[in-house]
DNA sequence: CTTGACCTTAAAGTTAACTCTAAGGTTTAT
DNA sequence: ATAAACCTTAGAGTTAACTTTAAGGTCAAG
């Protein structure tokens, strides 16, 4: 099938796996007689997985070690696979804790408001905002 | 003060204040004779304004917005303010979500895996992100 | 035989929020 | 008087993951 056909079939647009390809993540199985991308059923299977493992949260990095250890499997171990899923849960789990934090924040400061038609003269939000007070959690990184 | 001065006060770089200024965010009071930029302790506490906005998650064209309101306090209402906190709280709210959907499914993922020095052959992990099987979540945005 | 839908490449644009570089001017301390 | 530590600008580079553009080649239908 030709690039547009995979396309449709996998949910990845036709310059993403032209992108894709540029990053050595898929290749065309062959070029036909004018040039065009040729690909087969199991080129198909490889764009799903890159899609599912976009869907899943995978960086293009780590979906490149995915594939390799999908093409290899015979050299590769469990341990080698899990051990990217878990760093992924790490990752993820500690950027959901800085948005706790944030949301902690955030709800402090909308807390502090009444929110009504009032003069902003006054408003609690723009006070806290200012930095003379106190509870800086330092949200920094 | 000179802007580096206000970049160790304030907590923001230099070069960071030169983009702010860019943006729109931050001016200088006035120029010295050889162009240097001044400050004033206002400058300052506008500079730890927007610091503080950054640093609880909002976006420089949030901050802009922040800015404008307690520029100007008297033409604004609390409304205005808590209306830019709560969407805040709903974009990360939002974002939280998504991630925790991401987390569980990594979680799957990596449950499902022995983990151990085991060929990759049968890994449930890679069997998992073939496409074939079902479970997808749509973790499209 | 031409229109429209496809395909090709290389390169630039997008987003956000900076950071860095180059090339130079100023200030301060010794 | 000279070196270090500052300051200036404009513009380019960074990151990730694409998308868009330009300029062109191919193919099937009517």
């Amino acid at each position: 099938m030709k690039i547009g056909q995979l396309a449709k079939s996998s949910g990845i647009s036709s310059s993403t796996l032209r992108y894709y390809e540029q990053q050595g993540l898929i290749q065309a199985s062959s070029r036909s007689g004018s040039n065009y991308r040729q690909y087969t059923e199991q080129d198909l299977s490889t764009a799903k997985f890159i899609k599912r493992c976009r869907d899943t949260g995978f960086s293009l990095e780590e979906v490149s070690e995915l594939l390799s250890i999908r093409a290899d499997k015979a050299n590769y171990v469990c341990e080698d696979a899990k051990q990217i899923a878990e760093q992924k849960i790490l990752d993820v789990e500690s950027k959901i804790q800085q948005m706790q934090q944030l949301l902690n924040t955030l709800h402090q400061l909308s807390d502090a408001c009444c929110g009504g038609v009032e003069s902003a003269e006054f408003c609690r939000i723009l006070d806290t905002l200012e930095a003379d007070s106190s509870a800086n959690k330092e949200n920094n990184q």
